[in-house]
DNA sequence: TTGAATTTTGCAACTGAGTTGCATAAAATG
DNA sequence: CATTTTATGCAACTCAGTTGCAAAATTCAA
């Protein structure tokens, strides 16, 4: 893949402004293109790393750009919303236990959290 | 839901001696039934609390017996290999931090660790 | 123990994410 | 400006997961 082609240039945007990770469908509402570009731009910008894919445990993929930083989610059970969280300690000593331990090299990790927001916890819903 | 029918107990079974965790279609091989009653036995084990469910990123959907307690993965990045792994502590200081900070009240948590296991380790593939 | 009510199972058909092959459009290069 | 390379789009496909409906199995009451 080339550098700089519209489609890769609007998913970038997007995904720069964006303060919570998307999903391709919600990408493809935003930068109306085929999806099948999308999933080959998204897939070349994974390969240069400046994009990270994840998901939350419901089997839907979604796509933060890097340049946000390594960073955290809060998924309120709730409404859904998500919010980005940096840790002070981020697991550093953990893993360097789990190589004592265990003999396995940590490169990255992926932790999510899930509970209540602050608008959902006065709430009585499940 | 009633209890413990035939696809129910051995979906229960194969994933209580398994030490990683299985997508459906895993379990459809050696569960040998209808795909929808496994989904929706699935389904109702969950909501009961007795499976969990949760995917690595990978938009694979994976379940596992919460009878082998909380805990989380070291996921090779070379030969795809799934351990577990309990950690010292687990996080009770972050959750307690970010209610503190943010006013999120964390209810559970997922965390995977990504990286290269003991045999992996010394190959040359990335 | 028989028969109605309920639950589980299976099938068929569907939805929707993601992929692949192929043809065309747009850039880059000489 | 013609050739090569890369990006885009379309059509058709695969596969996970869902839904409606009917049949089988189980429960339970009389």
């Amino acid at each position: 893949m080339k550098r700089s082609t519209p489609v890769r240039n609007k998913i970038l945007k997007l995904l720069r402004v964006c303060k919570y990770p998307l999903s391709v469908p919600e990408i493809n509402k935003k930068v109306k293109a085929n999806k099948t570009t999308i999933y080959r731009q998204i897939e070349s910008m994974i390969k240069e790393g400046i994009l990270f894919k994840f998901d939350f445990g419901d089997g839907v993929v979604r796509y933060e750009s890097a340049s946000n930083g390594h960073h955290h989610h809060l998924i309120c059970n709730n409404c859904g919303e998500i919010e980005g969280v940096v840790l002070d300690d981020d697991l550093t000593r953990e893993e360097k236990l789990i190589f004592e331990k265990r003999n396995f090299l940590v490169t990255s990790h992926m932790l999510e959290f899930f509970g209540f927001c602050k608008n959902c916890q006065s709430d009585t819903k499940s």
